[in-house]
Parts: C-alpha cells; sequence; structure tokens
DNA sequence: CTCCTTATCTTACGGTGTAAGTATTGATGG
DNA sequence: CCATCAATACTTACACCGTAAGATAAGGAG
C-alpha cells in the first residue's frame, strides 16, 4: 500500500515541478498558506515525497527565490545600458508584484541559487561594458536594487484586492485619526496622494530616471 | 489552580510588555522563533494570556513593527531638510539592522500604527516645510524609502555572524562555479567587492547622497 | 531469479495558532 | 462583612505544521 509507481501514467515527480507547484500556491494563497503539505496535495502526492527532491522547506524557498530571477529581463550587455536597466528594473518590478512572496523572501535566502548568479552577473555586466569602473558599478547595482526591492516593500504593503478601495480606506484612516494631529499626512493624503489622478505605481519610474539622471552625470565625471 | 494574582508581586501583563518581550525573542532568537508561546513564556506567562491584549499574533506583529518607527529619527520639520532626512535615513538603517525581522515585515503589514503615521508626518514635514511641492514631495518620500528599505533588504540578506567570513565565503562559492562563466560577477567579485577595502555597507551613504542630488536640483529646478 | 537503488508512502513526534471554557482576582456595592 | 462583577489569567482541545524514521514497491543489474 506504498510505494505509487511512475509506470502508472504519472510523470515523474521533479524538482521543476516542486518548485513550480509552490510558486503557484504562493501565488495564489500567500506565503502563508505554503506548506509541505499543501504543496503535496497540489501534485497528488504525499508531503514527505518532496524531500527526495528539496532538503527542506528552506531549499525549496531559495529554489523559489532562484526561479524569479529567470523571469527578470536579463538586460544585453552589449545594449545601451541606460535603456537595459531601465527595461530591467521596470520588468522585475512586474515579476515581483506577480509573486508578491519574494521580495520578503529575499533578505531571509543565504545561499543565492545559479540563475540569480547569472542575472547578476548580466547587470554587471551592462554596467561595465558601459566603461563604469568597478567602483561605480558596485555604486550603480546597490543602488538600481535598492531602489527595485525597496520600491516593492513599499508597493506591496499598499496593495490590496482592489485599487480603488485604496480611496475609501485612506479616508476612512484619517477621518479616525485625532483632530489636529498629522498636518502634513492629512494634507498630502488629501490634496495629493488621494486625488483621484495619482497612482503610487508611477513613482518607480520618476525614482528610477532620477537615479539613472544621477549614475550617467557620476560616468560622466568619471570618465572625462 | 488558575489564575496568577497580580498582587503576588508581578506587574500586570501590558500590551506594551507583550511588544517589548516580542522584540527582544526576534531579535536574539530571529523571527522563526518568535511564538505566542514562547513570547509567553519570557513573561512567565501561559499563551493564551496574551490573547487579552493582542487580538493574534499578526497583532502583535503589528505592534512589533509600529514599535520600531518610534526608534527612527524623526526629522525636525524646521530643521534643513538635507541634513534632516539624511539623519534620518542613516538612523533609520542602524535601527532595521538592529532588528532584522522588521524589514521582510513591513511588506506584509496591513495596518499602519499611530506611531509609524507620525514619523511618516515628520518626514513630510520636512520635505514641505523645505519648499518642496506636493508632486515632488511624493517623488522624495517614494524614493527615499525605497532606498532605505531596499538597500536594507540586500544588506540584510549578506549579514552573517562575522564579517570576514564573507571573504572567505565568496572565494567558496566563486571556486564552486563552472569555468569560463559568470564573467563579469567573477571580476567584479575578485577585483572589487571582496578586496580588503570594500564594505558593502559604505554603499548607503554613496547612494542616499546621490538620491539627496537628484531632489536637491529637482527642487532647485522647481523654485524657478 | 535475487539484490540494489530509487521514489514513494506511512507513521509518529513535538511544535504551532487559537477557539472555547474555567478559575481567580481586585474593585464595587450594600 | 459579604455578594457581585468585569478583568485577567489559566486549562484544555483541535487541526495543522515540518520532518525524522522506517516500510513498501517498482525498475534495473547481475
Amino acid at each position: 500500500m506504498a510505494g505509487r509507481p511512475k509506470s502508472a501514467g504519472a510523470a515523474a515527480l521533479t524538482r521543476t515541478d516542486i518548485v513550480r507547484a509552490a510558486m503557484v500556491l504562493a501565488d495564489a494563497e500567500g506565503l502563508a498558506a505554503l506548506s509541505m503539505r499543501a504543496v503535496a496535495r497540489r501534485l497528488e502526492v504525499e508531503a514527505m515525497s518532496l524531500y527526495h527532491h528539496v532538503a527542506n522547506k528552506d531549499g525549496l524557498l531559495d529554489g523559489m527565490v532562484d526561479a524569479v530571477f529567470t523571469e527578470f529581463h536579463a538586460p544585453d550587455v552589449a545594449g545601451p545600458w541606460r535603456a537595459e536597466l531601465r527595461q530591467r528594473s521596470c520588468s522585475a518590478r512586474e515579476v515581483l508584484k506577480a509573486h508578491p512572496w519574494a521580495v520578503g523572501l529575499m533578505d531571509s535566502r543565504r545561499n543565492p541559487g545559479f540563475e540569480t548568479l547569472r542575472h547578476h552577473d548580466a547587470v554587471l555586466g551592462c554596467l561595465r561594458e558601459a566603461g563604469f569602473s568597478l567602483r561605480l558599478t558596485g555604486h550603480a547595482f546597490a543602488l538600481l536594487d535598492a531602489h527595485l526591492y525597496g520600491f516593492l516593500v513599499q508597493e506591496l504593503s499598499l496593495a490590496f484586492d482592489g485599487e480603488q478601495d485604496l480611496a475609501e480606506l485612506g479616508e476612512l484612516l484619517l477621518s479616525s485619526l485625532p483632530e489636529g494631529q498629522l498636518p502634513y499626512f492629512k494634507e498630502f493624503s488629501l490634496e495629493h496622494a488621494l486625488r483621484p489622478g495619482y497612482d503610487f505605481g508611477d513613482e518607480f519610474e520618476v525614482g528610477l530616471d532620477l537615479v539613472l539622471d544621477g549614475l550617467e552625470a557620476r560616468l560622466a565625471a568619471e570618465g572625462g
């Protein structure tokens, strides 16, 4: 009553299947709902079977993070650096919005996977081929990633089911505040952030362009 | 055999005690070790007693995040904006390094606490009083926070027990890579990031100054 | 056929968050 | 003094968690 044969029509379980199933589950139900048992259920398998393909749950999480990096646009080392890196930041943002669990996981992962390293290699290559010194490459790399991940931390903490609810929610929050406190917060919310035309997501590209401007200026100063 | 009296010398349990104990525990043992039972044990109380002061574990986590904001340097609304905001970013980084669990928690918290709002109010006020328009205030706010949180996501994923181990670890990682792959990553690591003089943490202020430069330029352009 | 490797399932253990119910307290009223 | 009451703390119980240890069955090698 054990040892389901792989010849019975069911394809053999692979590590890739497991990681993919875990990602689908985390996307749909959230990271809190991601248990070994829940992943196994999706694959019509018992929980312990997963342990033949991943070391433990942490290993599975490592695999999930690494898989996310394959979805980013890898900048073309030979292309124009500014456009390539701009596109990679924008694409990474879209990917990480589709996998909201990934950002929170990144700061607890110890062992970067190969896909992670390969993506980093492409970013570094793009900068180096554009003439950035090693020092300035370090600055640019840290700053671009900080902007990307940090923006997502903020954006995800605002994310909700609908977006029009945010205005309602904001007004509810404001109305529950004590009188006369938080004047700047109230002004900013009522006269700017809760206005119909405002979309927090637009701040991403504004900030990205400011960062790219700064890097371009330092590259020019360095080169000349 | 129940209902420990508060008159027996033990002070009555408060929400603040609980949040503080949870923070100490998370600092020392990590977020994974933070269970209701473990917090209760520290307070010499049973787990269910905590539920009279916090709605549930999520409520406790909300309280922890809010408490972290009280430790940030709140910028002086009347002070010089650039110096005030620079100091608040630097102080926040130190605080978040002392509470490494906080960044990961932020992107899953829904209800900002009052201390969180008060800190945001101070940042917004600092910008407004310096003459930033509402639009530019929005840009600056999003960008400064993105840089702060995003840098910490990177920094914490590098954090280890010791710092000199990082060089060993890096060389170990590099030596295990396939030949001829990841050329830029190897170059950057060997010739820059793993060199004795390099400290990733230094990139924080470099990036921060680049961001502040950009904001200062846009403020000047806006002012006419 | 027998033996071995590999993938799977079974069982079990100590831990988790928390719903529901119980007991004990200090404060309040007479 | 005692009776009552709202707080506060404890007890029990349940379903779920990650995973160690071991049993079971299929496919391949001799």
